[in-house]
DNA sequence: TCAAAAGTGTTTTAATTACACCCATGC
DNA sequence: GCATGGGTGTAATTAAAACACTTTTGA
């Protein structure tokens, strides 16, 4: 048993001078199209991992929380502001970056990529969505990681809670819902009892209006 | 919608000349003991927040993780290594600390606290456990607010998983543990109910020995 | 011997799963 | 008109919840 004195001091209260680090908020940024779960990510045009894709991210200023750095990052990078994130977990490797240190507290948000369009930027970094099960195999820092922990929180948020809100537009068929909720849990989900479960939450309401185009005439849903 | 070049480049890529704040691992140490969920709380002694209590936590070396740091604290504190822990959220309000930034990773993790006795360092800094649902008023920072963060994570993870091993000694009875489930869970459960859940999980084995001081003369279980 | 806790099964209810046919629409 | 997808209900299974008496032991 060691003695208490050596370090517990040093260590209960914090030194006025110690060791700093860089802190960023990278965002794992989800959206759904043509039926699959994807993630937003960019491309570096500079310095380490040049041409690697990346999740976006930035740096905490000393004026800024961390949730405020994250919201500072998605309003740079696509013009929303007050967009629900969901802090997933701290990253703190030594040789993360090859640089310098950095620590990275990853968050996850959930957007429509229908409604926020990201082409006119390109001439800068290239901005791509990747389908989760289709993603690039130069994917740069331990950013791998953050999406399977995101994916893996949002897999989890989405089996307790319910949380599909910002994934689809105004207006959608249970069977979009039904994809959605597949491709978030991987799994296959039987139409009947799918429905049933959603329907019996009394969170939709059937706007009675139908949406054309798709065979079979299925009425369009809202959240209520 | 705004321009992407005017910040993008300096979120993107992480600058050589950066904000940098120091980082703590703070941990909420959970016990259990004399049929109740506690929280191991230190008494500063020194420095802002004075007299307050606070879980126990250490500053982020440049050599280390966040992790190894949250392992160093445990180690100084109680002397044990190879601890599990969870990591819990990062914290990172403006004025969590009075004096300079401070930014905050929490974790918990589980203990017997009659098997880290730690009355020999109270000349240093007084350190007891208290119940959760007997939490003193003079808790410093936002220490309050990670406990229950911690709380809330260990009680969600209880439910999915199961991790009480390290919270009661090799050989339980089954009312032990269901008594710690009870206090972790704050709802009572019924004792047919939970005896069959437990066991048909088939993770507990009958050592066939009978506690002793007991009424009803139970049988001692042990993980298989 | 008496009070307190241990041990044990069954019944009821709710939740989950599996499964098949007819209808509406687009092509 | 035909192929595709939409809409619907019931039966079977599994999981969860409710509930009471007998046995063991300490005091």
């Amino acid at each position: 048993m060691r003695s208490f004195k050596d370090k517990s001091l040093e260590n209960i209260q914090v030194q006025l001078v110690s060791y700093e680090a860089s802190i960023t908020a990278d965002i794992c940024l989800f959206g759904f199209q043509d039926g699959h779960l994807k993630v937003l990510l960019v491309n570096r045009t500079v310095g380490p991992f040049k041409n690697c894709w990346l999740i976006p991210g930035g740096i905490m200023e000393a004026d800024e929380t961390i949730e405020q750095c994250a919201n500072k990052v998605l309003k740079c990078l696509i013009g929303l502001e007050h967009v629900h994130m969901s802090q997933v977990k701290a990253y703190t490797n030594l040789n993360r970056h090859p640089l310098k240190r950095v620590v990275t507290i990853s968050f996850y948000a959930l957007i429509q990529p229908e409604n926020h369009p990201m082409e006119q930027k390109m001439n800068v970094t290239e901005i791509k969505w990747f389908g989760l099960d289709n993603l690039p195999d130069n994917i740069g820092f331990d950013h791998l990681e953050i999406i399977k922990d995101s994916h893996t929180l949002l897999k989890q948020n989405l089996k307790n809670n319910l949380i599909f809100g910002e994934l689809l537009p105004e207006k959608f068929t249970l069977n979009e819902l039904q994809t959605l909720y597949e491709s978030i849990l991987e799994e296959e989900l039987d139409r009947r009892n799918f429905r049933k479960k959603i329907l019996q939450m009394d969170i939709l309401e059937n706007t009675g209006a139908i949406k054309k185009g798709i065979k079979g005439g299925p009425y369009l849903f809202k959240k209520k």
